[in-house]
DNA sequence: CTAAATGCAAACTATTTGCAACGAT
DNA sequence: ATCGTTGCAAATAGTTTGCATTTAG
């Protein structure tokens, strides 16, 4: 585990925010200014293969990047991107049932409006 | 309606294969030689935001189209990469419940291994 | 006639990669 | 000394856009 390494998945598991790659690597510049792009999406795959951090597919849009909690799926908000977590679990059984498919994997982006958004 | 959109809707209706922009703009040009993948593209958008044609966002992967038939989700080959197409309904009910928020839309990409990839 | 749409090419965004130099074991 | 990792810059994939010209209504 190399200094920038570390860095990364420090600024993933300390952030609330679910960052893209670009603001990790706008952080890690504070920590370690010589800090490459490359690096840090190199080191995000890393993270990802070894299950340390999950990336979160937004559609149309950078992914994100979030710690590794129990199982959770993320509300998105359509106004503002602002994501935020939420329990959803025993949904797998349900999509192999309506499906009959033997489903290995599914990705799902929840849409909503945030409060802030809905109170504008 | 323009000719060019025209060849555009067609393939898509007359497509039973989820074609990506790329492999539209190869079929349009045996058609109209002529024709611009910006065409493609921006009628596309077109097409989608009048509700003629589906979007189907595929993560790390090019979107592909599809016409908009009764609401179905698509599975995804993680091997092959082809996408069929499942029927899912009752599903967005069961999402409100479990999260407790007011979704307005979701996006959910099923992975699975098709047969013909099972059985290689 | 004129607003919308086109072809072309350049631009853009998110991400990946080749390579020489670096660093930890 | 070695092998993974870095910084840098260039490359890539998918898509979007500016602009002068063409076309549909």
């Amino acid at each position: 585990m190399t200094k920038q390494r570390k860095i990364i998945k420090d600024i993933i598991y300390a952030s609330y925010k679910h960052p893209t790659a670009e603001e990790i690597f706008e952080l890690a510049k504070k920590k370690m200014p010589s800090i490459a792009v490359g690096t840090v999406y190199r080191n995000l795959t890393l993270l990802v293969e070894s299950g340390e951090v999950r990336k979160i597919d937004v559609p149309n849009a950078p992914s994100r990047y979030d710690r590794p909690q129990i199982p959770h799926e993320h509300l998105i908000c359509k106004n503002c991107g602002v994501v935020k977590d939420v329990m959803i679990d025993g949904l797998m059984p349900i999509l192999k049932e309506k499906t009959g498919e033997d489903i290995v994997e599914y990705k799902l982006a929840l849409y909503y409006v945030c409060d802030k958004c809905k109170n504008l």
